[in-house]
DNA sequence: CGATTGTCGAGAGCGGTGCTCTGTTTTTCG
DNA sequence: CGAAAAACAGAGCACCGCTCTCGACAATCG
């Protein structure tokens, strides 16, 4: 058929193979179940031909978060560059929304994500853009708003009356918004340091609620999360004073 | 010495040798690396004599997270009591900085507790007031500030402006007032729903920001991300309005 | 007090796991 | 075509959770 080289191919096809095997043993069992035995039996190969494709159940294991994690952020993003850039709390329960739908498709590989770490854990180097790709978006949200001034700047400062953040803790926010906006944008055009804790806190706030309602921890409370979720996202944009 | 069946004392003692080795394990090496081999190895009995006091891995595992349920939340509730009643921001930061700080102390226990749920996981009913008892204190400081005037109510319920929360999500916070404060109590002194979602809210955020700090996702962000977390705790109070 | 009963601990063993090593087969390339 | 390289299968090691059996001890009863 092909003069191609047909050993690269097969080498390609048997990869993913494995990844798809190992996915569905993931996203059935959970994380302990995923043994590399158990995919190779799926596979129809022996369990020592998988190591010349993945070194150690634990690579195996990382790709499969890097994938996983790449999928949540890809979905995040899709779901915020549909709406209207200037519809800023509509960007943000679209990320808390597509986030939130991600997690519940997909529990099992939310929990490697955003979960308890893995004992081996490595995200790569974890920098802003390519581990928080979500945190990239909210953060950019509330930059947006802090610059056109719709923000309640105040309430957010007003913890800095009586006990301001440290001088330590504010260079380290702005640096965040340089690396977010790049240097030049940043020097011009400032974000005060509250809003970019405030983004910091809204990222966190996000992933908290995803985590209570994947994990289960409002279950006890209410019997259809997805409403508190929703109401929740709304109150927190109000709260924030985001428009 | 004593009359006492010795059989029962000498249970006793393998019994907690066998947490006390256990727990151990768990701090040192993670819930992974908990074997039952281990421990009996450890305290120098045969594996199979373990099972003649716990019937399974998973239940040793059980009980450690029962025990560090109960430890955390009592640090939690023992520097909630400590501040005077009406200092309702204290309050707050006391319950927040308690938690934090039993995590760091104890990031395995605390993962094992609030991480990603273990595969067989049974909180045993994960009502309010056994499993989240420092959810319990959130909302009771809450709840204070709420009848006492001292929360932003109008910014609470700015959300429901456009959107108001379903009459089904209403009842299950007012559900939640009943069941915190009393149904008589709760009747004749009423607390806006808006209140009890901040409470849920805050309790979220609690565990969230004890989350991204324990598990490492604010490194990438602030070297010292416990000033972040102090400070996050009194820009969300301020956020709430909670004086 | 002596015999019975029940608990405890040790050891062997089953099926499973991650991973390594040794050969054998197959593909690629000089 | 023949040599080098890659892919695969199988056996094997150490470890795991868990079960079963069997001897030793304490607790209880006649």
């Amino acid at each position: 058929m092909t003069a191609a080289p047909t050993r690269a191919l097969a080498r390609a096809a048997v990869s993913t193979a494995i990844l798809d095997s190992a996915r569905r043993h993931l996203a059935e069992s959970g994380p302990a179940a995923l043994s590399l035995r158990a995919v190779a039996r799926d596979i129809g190969m022996a369990s020592s031909a998988v190591y010349r494709y993945f070194p150690s159940r634990d690579r195996l294991l990382e790709r499969l978060i890097a994938d996983a994690h790449d999928a949540m952020s890809a979905a995040a993003e899709a779901a915020e560059t549909a709406v209207p850039r200037d519809d800023l709390p509509g960007r943000w329960t679209a990320v808390l929304t597509a986030v939130h739908g991600w997690a519940r498709a997909h529990p099992h590989e939310y929990a490697l994500v955003y979960g308890t770490p893995v004992p081996g854990y490595r995200p790569p180097d974890m920098t802003m853009d390519d581990a928080g790709r979500v945190g990239l978006l909210i953060v950019r949200i509330l930059q947006d708003a802090a610059r056109a001034g719709r923000l309640h700047l105040d309430a957010l400062r007003a913890a800095t009356a009586e006990a301001p953040p440290s001088d330590h803790l504010r260079h380290e926010l702005d640096m965040l918004t340089a690396e977010v906006l790049g240097a030049a944008e940043a020097a011009e055009n400032p974000v005060p340091p509250e809003a970019v804790a405030a983004a910091v806190a809204a990222w966190t706030h996000l992933f908290g609620t995803v985590n209570f309602s994947v994990f289960g921890q409002y279950d006890s409370l209410f019997c259809d999360s997805d409403a508190y979720v929703a109401f929740s996202a709304r109150q927190f944009a109000a709260l924030l004073g985001l428009t």
